[in-house]
DNA sequence: ACGGTAAACCAAACAATGTTCGGTTATCAA
DNA sequence: TTGATAACCGAACATTGTTTGGTTTACCGT
């Protein structure tokens, strides 16, 4: 075969067949060789729709983070909208665990950035200090970013949960509820030390 | 040269040489013909000291956490404690930062966990529910980890700031003391939340 | 003191993988 | 129709992790 009258590879089926072969083979499982045999295809060809595999692996973040909606109607209250966009963020971090540190390569996501800044204006204008949104919003940032890593190094890892995660046999705080409630919790404390109880 | 009266590869300084060429040349140029040629050796002869390549990146990972030396003095309080404990965890996090993905393949050092068991044992004995202090403990965990991959990220890559980083033209929050904030207002915050404003 | 064992190293080769190159055929635009 | 280009293949190359066999020397028990 040399020029099939539809082509085989198109970036986007490239795309998810790669995410396909890491949820299941990890990412080592990854190389141009099997992703080519997964699309029926020689892994040279590859390159005539990626620069290289770097590409590919840009293409798969971007892929499983633009599946990530944004709450869409703005909650009346900028808290609950903040803390709903992170366990959002969170949860397309961990929808494939073994492309998080794909996912962590990518710089910042645009649409994140700007649902931010408005966000961040609505709080201003409810009398919030610029200093105690900057905390509040790279905390949280941290925060997803953190229970996200900290969530698929358990699920990789064979070890128990650590022994400080089981006092008195309670449950361990990896859950989305227990993320979201933290997260809650630290815009309190930024605005509480900020002296705005708002 | 066969086999030299003073052994030329040891553990440590094999895993101080690769360390040093991460820092140098990122973690793609660290391989075993290079590190053998820093230690004027040939690459192959590494297998007597280390299993494979994995775990010299473990004994990486491992020197550079252990460098951080936990408070060693425990505070009176127990909040202030474990904020400095976690601004120590970041800063060995970030002390090489080309190294920070292997840090982050390290399960959990002990050291940290049975540190965490006693503070977490002084605050219930201050009255502090054990769901709270999961909360708290697990939340200052990916609160770091989530810091340290910002900072990272944001020292590699080439792009400026986010914009609602800049705004009024105030400066980050990506430095230790806003990073130490942001956790006493966390532990605050759960505290309140839990109803105990002790 | 000495002889055997194992440690420490090397050179060479193997296997896997990212990437490039030349070639072949189909599609498309002029 | 006819070039040009797109899509693919097979083969080869470079790099890198790892294995193997060999050589010399330190070390240790006797």
């Amino acid at each position: 075969m040399v020029r099939p009258s539809s082509p085989l590879i198109s970036r986007a089926n490239a795309t998810v067949a790669a995410l396909r072969i890491i949820d299941a083979e990890g990412l080592k499982g990854l190389n141009m060789r099997a992703l080519g045999a997964a699309l029926g295809v020689n892994g040279a060809s590859l390159y005539h729709h990626f620069e290289n595999k770097a590409a590919i692996e840009v293409a798969i973040a971007e892929y499983v983070l633009d599946t990530q909606r944004l709450p869409s109607a703005p909650d009346d209250d900028w808290r609950t909208s903040l803390v709903r966009a992170q366990v959002a963020y969170r949860n397309a971090l961990l929808r494939h665990p073994n492309a998080l540190p794909l996912l962590l390569r990518l710089p910042e996501q645009p649409a994140m950035q700007s649902y931010f800044e408005s966000l961040v204006a609505g709080a201003r204008h409810d009398g919030v200090t610029a200093d105690a949104m900057i905390l509040i919003v790279s905390g949280l940032q941290a925060l997803a970013i953190g229970s996200a890593i900290v969530v698929q190094r358990r699920m990789m890892g064979d070890e128990p949960n650590p022994a400080w995660l089981e006092l008195d046999g309670t449950r361990v705080g990896d859950d989305a509820a227990a993320f979201a409630d933290t997260c809650h919790a630290l815009i309190e404390g930024v605005l509480a030390d900020s002296g705005q109880t708002a």
